[in-house]
DNA sequence: GTCAAACTATGATGGCCGTCGTACTATGGG
DNA sequence: CCCATAGTACGACGGCCATCATAGTTTGAC
């Protein structure tokens, strides 16, 4: 298979995709690590709970969504959280999702 | 039943709900509409697409995320948007889904 | 009390999606 | 070339949810 996938333009994205995205919780998590840490991420070096094929599927929908940019250095892949993009696309989307909620007292 | 239904105080709001609110087009064509009229809307009185019992459910998914706040005054049921209290759980989030996405032009 | 209007409750149904397992591809090292 | 590593593709499965239809409840009008 081609080791270039599809990524949206700016002006594609879709508001009902970004929040089919975003609803899963593994997917936020996804997204939540890469806004922690400031730089791209493997697949492979997430902290996540599923089964590997499972968090493939994850990171496409992610990457459909236009949410992250994917490419590969070797055999590994990184991803990239398209900070600049979503917030012009959807001001203050990215902020509600990735600010910890306060605590529930 | 009762016409006294639960609504969450605004320390329960739990983002994975909102979200699984949010997802839904109907749902969050309700919001909209409460955003856009700026003031309460009878249940009856929505643009809605689907059957009215199906509307009920939506509804009742809504006001126990905390989306919106449901009172009777006689038969009718009015809804109103919980602007604030989602502003302070959620800063940005509300805005981001009522704003009307750029022309993909 | 009778009736209509407005909404709710319940059950059934169908489709979508998150999950996993397995097989596969691709890259790099020896 | 051989093998390990990293990730993907595909098929199967199970559960959840949006939808509708029908019946029920509550309120107000007459």
């Amino acid at each position: 298979m081609g080791r270039t996938s599809h990524h949206p333009e700016l002006s594609e994205f879709d508001l009902q995709q970004v929040l089919e995205a975003l609803v899963d919780p593994v997917r936020r998590s996804i997204v939540q690590q890469l806004d922690a840490a400031g730089h791209d991420i493997k697949c492979g070096d997430f902290d996540l709970s599923v089964h590997k094929s499972t968090a493939t599927h994850h990171f496409k929908v992610l990457r459909e969504a236009g949410l992250i940019r994917q490419y590969y250095v070797g055999t590994s892949r990184l991803n990239t959280l398209r900070r600049e993009d979503l917030d012009q696309a959807f001001p203050g989307l990215l902020t509600a999702i990735t600010t910890p909620q306060p605590a529930t007292h």
